[in-house]
DNA sequence: TTGTACGCGTTATCAT
DNA sequence: ATGATAACGCGTACAA
């Protein structure tokens, strides 16, 4: 019996000798109070210790400030920076989040989508490769307002934010080319990396196809210390090369391999960061990298769910541009 | 309106031709239903799309299957490997999170735990340095069940995980001068560190004065950038030294800064970071620190904290030591 | 200004 | 096996 003492409205009018009503009104300072009995009240709610239970509040309005966050297991740098974002503004304007992460699989994804539902939040926001979008728009048959990060979809109750990686990647390389890049490209393919890592992929195969060039695709562990290892053995045989990956720490296990096996960043090795954060600029060599400022997205995501909850969401949808941080794992063309 | 039409157990009930009594047998699996008519209510449930009300069960029950989570902004490192490790163990046991931010202040601090009293959470992991005792006993004065990490704590209802920083941080200062370090070490201190911080601060002020040692101590700002820049101006006029930083991105902009003036790393300036992640071991040259498995903390605290709701917690502490991890940024001795 | 009574969507205790 | 009905803690028309 978790809360067989929580003190209720209903004690308190008792204790203060009103009905719950006026509590009530006190509580939410509905005004429509005499000032003598408002004292009162509040003197007996801190006297008892009373707080409201958000649950039956919850029951009673139909609103829950509760925002369900649908993330993959917090534990990316650039996840926390968009938990980061929505946090910030969700506090400041009273909701509460609740998280539910899943794993590389869509079965789970799946399931947190239930739980959302159940859970009786106000609204959600969504950052999950996994998910189809009539997965999402399951939770939108029941008129939960979502904004969904990372995938185009439309509806009724549907914001989404993308990311232009894409476009910016496929001009990136089509540049490198046209400068005189004289390495052979290789993208770094991590397994279980998601849909954003395979539309990346994608472009990348694609682009060098349209413009003729030959490429390369090597797959790698999502571990900082496999990855390593591997690299290491690679540059043994291999001492050139011009490799795209996904995360930083893949890229900094590349650069970290090649420096240790004697071989010179970037005169030898090129290394590109798809999904950079501040790590990116603090390795040595710096890296360069793609950057989209995670935190904004979480603001950003979270202002929009807003509006759309008040049904005044105006564009339901938003580009993020990565932006080209040229660093010193590349070299100047 | 956000949940106009969301169907109830009433309305399935009618449409199935039973009463809701039934219908609420069927959910939760408790028998007493004929085959046939558990069939019936489950077709309808999935016809019309029938989701429980986690409100109104918590309501009912008196169980909200909810943890609140009291953490500073979510986004250093070490935190979100907290919070991945409770999550982890959350999910396995069906719980939700509910996340509490707050930012350097005792008084948002505050009005978290008044926020997690009202949210009816079955227990709560708080992780704040600026909290006092008193602030979280009452939590506990609501019967909230509570692990409070990094800071000891006895009640009833309350466990603590601890961490073991001062006696480790002393032992290794001692043994460098025992080895012959000859560099005068440096507490690089944050503003608005926390008590973590400051703890470790006293404890390496404490250890010199005790063996008669000199130290310095110095201000810096918790971020990269201006701490790089600050360094680098430093280390114009220093050209040696031994510094403990809070942090790996501390550490790493004094190395940094260190390096691109053109000392070396560790023969001019050693560096240690206090509380380090994988980070530390990525960068170059990679960082001697300080480390506890944040993300064991977090699967830790959550395992204890079900314990604890389930009043068969036996040991109310914990306590984790950092491991001492020796890389390249000190001298071996 | 204040109080009464009903509803929010469940669970659980009774009868039947 | 099934069905009324009273909680759970609160908000809110409506009445007083």
């Amino acid at each position: 019996m978790n809360t067989k003492d929580r003190v209720t409205i209903y004690q308190v009018a008792q204790a203060a000798g009103v009905s719950l009503a006026t509590v009530s009104r006190v509580i939410n300072k509905q005004g429509n109070v005499t000032e003598a009995t408002r004292l009162n009240v509040e003197e007996t709610i801190k006297r008892l210790g009373y707080k409201p239970s958000g649950l039956a509040q919850a029951l009673a309005t139909n609103k829950s400030t509760n925002i369900g966050v649908i993330i993959p297991n917090a534990n990316y740098v650039y996840i926390s920076n968009l938990l980061a974002g929505i946090s910030d503004v969700a506090k400041t304007k009273g909701f509460v989040l609740s998280l539910f992460t899943t794993s590389h699989s869509r079965e789970e994804a799946l399931s947190m989508i239930e739980k959302v539902i159940t859970s009786h939040v106000d609204g959600a926001i969504i950052f999950d490769d996994e998910l189809d979008a009539e997965d999402v728009m399951k939770i939108n048959s029941y008129s939960v307002p979502t904004i969904v990060i990372n995938k185009k979809i439309i509806g009724d109750k549907v914001g989404s934010i993308l990311f232009s990686y894409e476009d910016v990647l496929s001009k990136f390389i089509e540049s490198y080319y046209k400068k005189g890049g004289d390495k052979q490209m290789t993208f770094v393919h991590v397994h279980d990396g998601g849909r954003l890592l395979s539309r990346n992929e994608k472009a990348f195969r694609e682009t060098h196809e349209r413009i003729g060039q030959k490429y390369n695709v090597i797959n790698c562990d999502d571990s900082y210390t496999r990855t390593y290892h591997d690299f290491y053995e690679y540059f043994q045989n291999n001492k050139k090369g011009y490799f795209i990956a996904y995360r930083d720490s893949i890229a900094a296990a590349i650069e970290n391999a090649a420096t240790d096996v004697g071989l010179k960043v970037p005169e030898d090795v090129e290394i590109v960061s798809l999904v950079g954060t501040k790590y990116a600029n603090i390795l040595r060599p710096s890296i360069t990298a793609l950057h989209i400022n995670m935190q904004e997205v979480g603001q950003r995501s979270m202002y929009m769910l807003i509006d759309l909850i008040n049904n005044d969401l105006v564009d339901k949808s938003y580009r993020f541009e990565p932006l080209v941080n040229e660093r010193s794992s590349t070299i100047k063309r």
